[in-house]
DNA sequence: AAGCGGATCGTCT
DNA sequence: GACGATCCGCTTG
């Protein structure tokens, strides 16, 4: 099938991956795969940007405020994802990480798109392939990624729609910046790019 | 090339 | 009732 040129020199990222610090997870997803089962297709990109949330330290985080209805997969287990809805508008991803209890986080802001890219263009209404997954907004309208729909998958089951490989990709130059779009503690340096 | 504001609604106070 | 971990199109220079 579609995926099997990215995914068949892989494997999934393991559950144990997941159960570290969201920095340090932030840094590892560069340069992996996520992959999404639509179908019978499988859209797939290459992880170029994330931001890590420390849960309830974080006045930047959702999880800061405590535990509520819309935050609560945060606060359970690791690799599950977490999807929110945004401006009224836009859905974006994250996965849950550190120990069942803790609500760390890293959320997922763009992938370069390796296989599906007829199917995402088709989902963003855009030929622009620059632009498909680039920004978590646009990244969850390429894969098909609703609230309805992923939260709270386990992205490191091989029975999940939702997937995280390593195909051996070895990333090269980390770029390190403040997080984007938030106004509480936007001094932090939590925000990393693979160089291109 | 960069800056501005509108769209649009779930979530929490 | 206010605001937000965004995106896009329109304006200006």
């Amino acid at each position: 099938m579609a995926a099997k040129r990215a995914m068949a020199a892989g494997k999934l990222l393991p559950r144990r991956f997941y159960a570290g610090a969201p920095d340090g997870v932030a840094r590892g997803l560069l340069g992996k795969i996520l992959a999404r089962r639509l179908n019978r297709e499988w859209l797939t990109g290459r992880i170029v940007e994330t931001e890590a949330y420390f849960g309830q330290d974080d006045p930047a985080a959702h999880a800061h405020a405590g535990r509520t209805a819309r935050n609560a997969v945060l606060f359970g287990p690791p690799r599950h994802a977490y999807v929110y809805f945004i401006y009224g508008m836009h859905w974006c991803l994250n996965v849950a990480c550190e120990p069942d209890g803790q609500a760390g986080c890293v959320l997922i802001r763009a992938l370069e798109p390796l296989e599906g890219l007829d199917t995402m263009a088709r989902l963003r209404g855009t030929a622009n392939r620059m632009l498909l997954a680039a920004g978590p907004g646009r990244l969850c309208r390429a894969l098909a990624i609703t609230r309805e729909g992923q939260n709270g998958a386990d992205v490191a089951s091989a029975e999940s729609e939702l997937q995280i490989w390593d195909d051996g990709y070895l990333a090269g130059r980390v770029k390190v910046t403040p997080r984007i779009g938030i106004r509480k503690a936007a001094d932090r340096l939590h925000r990393y790019l693979l160089e291109a």
